[in-house]
DNA sequence: GCCTACATGTCGACA
DNA sequence: TGTCGACGTGTAGGC
């Protein structure tokens, strides 16, 4: 990886930089002194002070003020990035987005800090655990943790238009059971969503019984009683139990070096 | 602003310079060649690679791969902050956050550059134009955009347990109105959260006649059947309209100077 | 390209 | 603190 740093530069030589930086696509950081409006989508204007700058190579842009993890004004991807000198000797950084058209525009009174990296090599593999489609595999292979006797039919059911059902199965008495499953704190959302399957599932099989259930670690209050009135059903998952045959099963089937990294430290979250 | 910039540290300074940092709250950013583990909510491993890694004052915890808007790794805030040299001659810096507990560390084989600044002065205010809010204010208060002879009664009604309508009326023939508004195309999720507003305002006045409409400047096919299918109605918004009627407004209300700078250049979205 | 649902979502407001 | 809803949400995946 190569480096050029710049340490206070005149806002010309930083047009300049930036200007090339721009055009070779390199990842630019900037420690600056600036104001940023936005405009697209909504619009937001954000008066003087000291910022950090980021413009990557595919010209996502964000804008971090000192504190907080979100960026105060940002880029997802942009299509044209200009710096110039304005009139009254303030550095313009100009990001524009074309789908949905959108506009940022920092406007730069001082420099402190330029730095622009050629080369940054990053071909790594970003593995996540337990993620939802996780947890759901795991409940669709020990369907038993929802309920004894419970028969998964199908995983990622196509209900109507109304989206995916996770878990289509049946129970010992031969009802039809969907299940939708949440990794975090099922609220009144998840409620609707499954209400939505089980309507539309009803709606398909007139007659037929069927039942809903939330798998869930856990619940709010106004859901569960949404889903009482709605006559769903709540299956609380114990997620380290989730987890541990989930890990269990990572190791027999995929990659264990990988795994040898996680539960070494911490207990995982409470 | 002060600022210190360190050029291919090796990993024994480096780790110095951060435990400084991390102690003295500076806003750090690192580029470095490093791999990622995370465990917490959820867990995930990246792989070795060069990234950008930023340490804020507060504890926030970004880290960036060389493309893309979103960290690949973060933490919001965290209340213990680390970096000291593993065994094998790793840089390891540990970011704990204790509500959720979670723990994020970056195991750094190699540094670039490092730099610390101190004093950044950032006290703007951010000013949001056209959210959510400022639409519904529009809407409240020119009810005639929405259908004419509408009477606004109540902007941000609470309905119960439901939640808060945001605009509650009663039409020319004297029937009761709620009104969701959205500021992007309306989904089913929108529809869904009136039928609620509408089903907790019947409940609790049986018998009595009540509309309810989703106002947005769209909406998807699915949404708008399923509004069909609920007895609900449509208004579709021009955003423009409502942007040209906030920003008169504003310009006669409030802070004239600012709203110079919207509207100069961009028309507006898409 | 539309639509749906997930996310370590984050964040603010309010009961 | 719990719960809810907005967000310029971003992002992946299906059709």
């Amino acid at each position: 990886m190569k480096l050029q740093v710049y340490t206070e530069p005149p806002l010309s030589v930083a047009e300049q930089v930036l200007r090339e930086a721009f055009s070779k696509k390199r990842f630019v950081t900037m420690l600056c002194r600036c104001s940023v409006v936005y405009e697209g989508r909504s619009a937001t204007i954000l008066g003087e002070g000291d910022r950090l700058v980021i413009v990557k190579p595919d010209g996502a842009v964000l804008v971090h003020r000192p504190r907080g993890y979100s960026p105060v004004n940002w880029q997802p991807d942009s299509q044209v990035l200009e710096a110039r000198l304005d009139e009254q000797d303030v550095l313009v950084v100009r990001s524009v987005r074309a789908k949905p058209r959108e506009v940022l525009e920092a406007r730069i009174s001082r420099v402190y800090l330029i730095t622009i990296a050629e080369g940054m090599e990053d071909h790594a593999e970003f593995q996540e655990l337990m993620d939802e489609a996780e947890i759901r595999d795991v409940l669709a292979s020990h369907p038993d943790l929802i309920e004894p006797g419970l028969r998964v039919v199908r995983v990622e059911k196509r209900m109507g238009r109304s989206g995916y059902a996770d878990i289509y199965a049946v129970d010992s008495e031969g009802r039809h059971v969907i299940i939708e499953v949440k990794r975090v704190t099922a609220g009144r959302e998840a409620v609707e969503q499954l209400k939505r399957y089980v309507d539309t599932w009803r709606r398909e099989n007139p007659g037929a019984p069927v039942r809903g259930i939330l798998a869930a670690p856990s619940i709010t209050e106004p859901a569960a009683r949404l889903l009482r009135e709605y006559g769903l059903e709540f299956k609380r998952i114990d997620l380290k139990q989730v987890r541990s045959i989930a890990s269990r099963e990572r190791r027999a089937s995929k990659q264990p070096s990988l795994l040898s990294f996680v539960g070494r430290r911490g207990e995982g979250a409470q």
